[in-house]
DNA sequence: AAGGAGGACAACCGCAAGAGA
DNA sequence: ATCTCTTGCGGTTGTCCTCCT
């Protein structure tokens, strides 16, 4: 027996939403909000649509103060800076982005930059991206697909719209950093910048010395390490 | 002008995680 | 502790548009 649909996909309409379909959702949001229940939104606001697809449509298009395309030379070299760090964690990369939805910078990156720094030297920052993620899969750093770590391969990097902190079950980060590099920032100008390992490692020293102390060596990634890293990255790319 | 190819964007799908009963 | 339901995420697919031949 396999899971249970979301919906009654033969009452559901699908495709492309229509200017009305549009007006509903959005007067409906605007008027009562979620009411914390996607899925019987859809029958309240009088709509034929799955509450995924309601969900989707609010977030990616009707949500205030959403840009759509005309991607910025900053924003994208944010983009490929966050990409190279943390890879296709698109909602971690909007995050950095606001009024960019990760749906957005998916296509965005998969349509555009993907190509663009692809093509010709400018592999070298994709390299890099090679790099950690061998890295990764030789046991430097696990990826959270690993389910047997809670640990979040995302922890050492930026993760500030993630939950408050994160418990890791391995070693502390600083000492489970790849030796060669980290973090390898992209600029357009120079191609890519990369930082030590131990760079990294002295920005999130304090808070995970404080956590060390807590039981079983468990150490916490706080939202102000997240924001330690980010200024970080943003300060090499103003520099 | 027609149509085929490729690009860009919107939407869907399935899975995992979290919350609550 | 377990199960069910909902949400959020990333990968993939579908559709429309533009450009080229």
């Amino acid at each position: 027996m396999g899971r249970a649909p979301c919906c009654d996909k033969a009452y559901v309409k699908r495709g492309p939403w229509s200017p009305e379909e549009d007006a509903t959702l959005k007067s409906y949001l605007e008027k009562h909000g979620t009411g914390g229940n996607w899925i019987t939104l859809p029958q309240k606001a009088g709509l034929r649509r799955c509450g995924k697809s309601c969900r989707l449509r609010w977030l990616n298009y009707l949500r205030p103060h959403i840009k759509h395309g005309g991607f910025t030379d900053e924003e994208d070299k944010i983009i490929c800076t966050v990409y190279s760090t943390v890879g296709s964690r698109w909602s971690l990369i909007a995050a950095q982005l606001p009024g960019r939805t990760d749906n957005d910078i998916k296509n965005h990156w998969n349509t555009r930059l993907k190509k663009k720094f692809l093509a010709g030297a400018n592999t070298k920052c994709l390299n890099n991206v090679d790099t950690i993620n061998k890295d990764v899969n030789n046991g430097y750093i696990p990826r959270p697909q690993d389910e047997a770590d809670s640990y979040q391969y995302s922890n050492s990097t930026s993760t500030a719209c993630l939950q408050d902190c994160h418990v890791l079950d391995l070693e502390p980060a600083t000492t489970k950093m790849p030796t060669e590099m980290q973090v390898s920032i992209f600029d357009s100008s120079v191609m890519s910048y990369s930082c030590s390992s131990k760079e990294v490692s002295n920005i999130s020293t304090s808070s995970a010395e404080t956590s060390l102390a807590e039981e079983n060596h468990h150490t916490k990634w706080l939202d102000q390490d997240e924001a330690i890293l980010l200024d970080f990255v943003y300060d090499l790319l103003n520099n």
